[in-house]
DNA sequence: ATCGCTTGGGAAAACCTTTTCCATATTGCC
DNA sequence: GGCAATATGGAAAAGGTTTTCCCAAGCGAT
């Protein structure tokens, strides 16, 4: 292994690596011939080819994939680049995104702007000079966010997890509104009549759309929406632990089923049910949204929660930029399903067999 | 903007992007003069910098980074591999990597090999075709990862978060035993002197190095540990309030002081001991690990918590990856300092005042 | 008017690989 | 033995950029 000379290699620096043109000296053949013996293009005798990839072999040869994206069409690299910093719903997009792309041979260059306009361009130029041959750009979720100017339309651009006005680029996002009627719909069909909505701040548009999922459910079961039951917050289990405090303090009706606009508050609400001795979900059933392990799972009881699939989101976004990379031309808005996990914090009995999933229509 | 024609672009292909060429033919120039106009380099007319200045500007131009890293020793990119999948400790260390080699003009390719080492291999062999000029490896804690494979010891590796038995690698860390250390100092100090430590699984180094750091403070503080006040489990919340039962269900003199191998075991516990009537910080101090802001500020009360410091791990490991390419040689295990961060599990009073941060000495 | 210097800009090599086109050598056939 | 056809491998261009080297023109000085 390593046959590589280390003459003339001044201390500290690195030895260059082998090139097709070692490959060739050492093989005793031309440079295109070595080309064609590792790529198995033109007509060459075994003998050959064997020596070639021997040489190769020994002088642990690559070939540079920049001197190949020179005169291919693609660079197989793409751009990622988030506005917010990698955030825990970023994360498993992601990794389904590396995932989906490593599988056709893509790299993904990772950006983080951290919401600063000057370094995002920055970013973005650097990205262009690479030749990425797509971009993915994934965003806090509260404001749409403006476009990436990218000069001539040069490449394909997804925004996934974030949307844009961009009547030409394609938005990928998790069907919210879809992901609570399910929820509501549990509720109501496991006979709580009384359902009540503790969400986050207004100005998400992730909670108008939750909280117009959970009107759908209503009205789908001829049940009327009463204003007390909407409740908006903040993300916190403080919160959740707040409004349960409202909403079972007196003066009105108490609910009895909470759905919740995440695992925070409807941890926060559980615990403050049971510190007020009530039973969840035997007095009071309650509902989260993310599926978020740390949260859903240590909850007291464990929580029903709508699941994102944001491994689908990621593998979604992945196949559709590559589609794009292939000339496809997609642009809008794709919403795509949510799951319901069931656990104990919505269910009649403690249940032990594994938590059914039910899927939202998937909407374009 | 964008003037580029679309004359003869097929549907659903992307135009393709200006070269130098096409700025040069714009300015009327040969593509060396350009190129030197753009670079500030060579001795040109004023009036010919403009030029092309303003042809490279009209066209879109952006230097096609792969060709010009096909002559420069450089390519200007590291790779980025992790062995877990993206967790919540790689979050920040990346966040503050990317935003130092970004500093630097250097671009980062993000894999996750997810423990497969034949999809590990795939990753590192498509790293060196693209000639990254370092690599960055990140791995689940447990257990030390077996080095990367880099033919002739081409390029720079460092391993961050995670350790390997290669002496030639570079291992960052952070200082656990000295935070842990920290941790039990600061009970002590405030007056506590039956310190339990509650943690996890035994199989992790961390939990070993954590221990220790307990060891040596009560060491200093001439108390001698207790064999019933260590005990092992999982790194979950269910298991500090177990460990709660077991503490102080009798049999044994209960602690004055818990200090717990995470925040989820912390909450875990300070949940068992509200349950039980004893009071947090009065009955019972308490002090998590990692300060998870997710754990840490949500429990009751917040939790003093030893932070390990992870965008300063980040942020030293571009800086010692960026020296490495330069040509310094490093090599062993460096252990950055963690900080305390009191809240009021364990001060005696709730505190308004901004938490006040010690820090580890920083050992190499 | 000639020499030498400075200034401005072009030509071409180099970086690494692939691919097309050609040249040589070998074989088969008449 | 001479021809064509095939098999094999080389030469060179292309891809985009930088950089070195060189040439031409303009200038002042003698």
């Amino acid at each position: 292994m390593g046959g590589s000379g280390d003459k003339g290699v001044e201390a500290g620096a690195y030895p260059a690596r082998a090139t097709i043109r070692d490959v060739a000296a050492r093989a005793g053949v031309s440079i295109g011939t070595a080309s064609k013996a590792l790529n198995a293009n033109g007509r060459l005798k075994q003998d050959t080819i064997d020596k070639v990839i021997a040489a190769a072999n020994d002088l642990g040869f690559r070939p540079n994939a920049m001197a190949q994206s020179l005169h291919r069409t693609r660079s197989m690299t793409v751009g990622v680049l988030t506005n917010d910093s990698f955030g825990r719903f970023i994360f498993p997009i992601l990794e389904a995104l590396e995932e989906t792309l490593a599988e056709h041979g893509i790299a993904i260059f990772m950006c983080n702007a951290t919401d600063d306009p000057q370094r995002e361009q920055q970013h973005v130029d650097q990205l262009l000079g690479k030749r990425i041959d797509g971009l993915l750009v994934t965003a806090r979720r509260m404001d749409r966010r403006p476009p990436i100017a990218v000069p001539g339309k040069s490449m394909p651009v997804i925004y996934v997890f974030s949307q844009t006005d961009d009547p030409d680029a394609l938005c990928l996002l998790p069907d919210d509104r879809g992901g609570a009627a399910l929820a509501v719909d549990h509720l109501i069909a496991t006979g709580r009549r009384r359902v009540a909505h503790v969400t986050g701040p207004t100005e998400f548009e992730a909670v108008s759309l939750r909280y117009q999922g959970y009107l759908d459910a209503l009205t789908r079961a001829g049940l009327s929406p009463q204003s007390d039951y909407y409740r908006s917050g903040a993300w916190s289990e403080a919160w959740g632990r707040d409004a349960v405090a409202q909403l079972f303090g007196g003066g009105i009706e108490p609910p009895d089923a909470l759905f919740c606009g995440n695992d925070q508050i409807a941890r926060g609400a559980a615990d403050a049910l049971r510190e007020r001795g009530l039973a969840v979900p035997g007095d009071v059933a309650v509902v989260g949204f993310d599926n978020w392990d740390v949260m859903a799972l240590a909850a007291r009881p464990p929580l029903s929660s709508v699941d994102m699939n944001l491994h689908a989101l990621g593998r979604a976004a992945g196949e559709r930029l590559i589609a794009m990379i292939g000339g496809e031309r997609l642009a809008g808005v794709e919403r795509l399903p949510c799951s319901l996990v069931v656990r104990q914090s919505s269910g009649e009995e403690p249940q032990s067999a594994p938590a059914p999933k039910f899927q939202t229509n998937k909407t374009s």
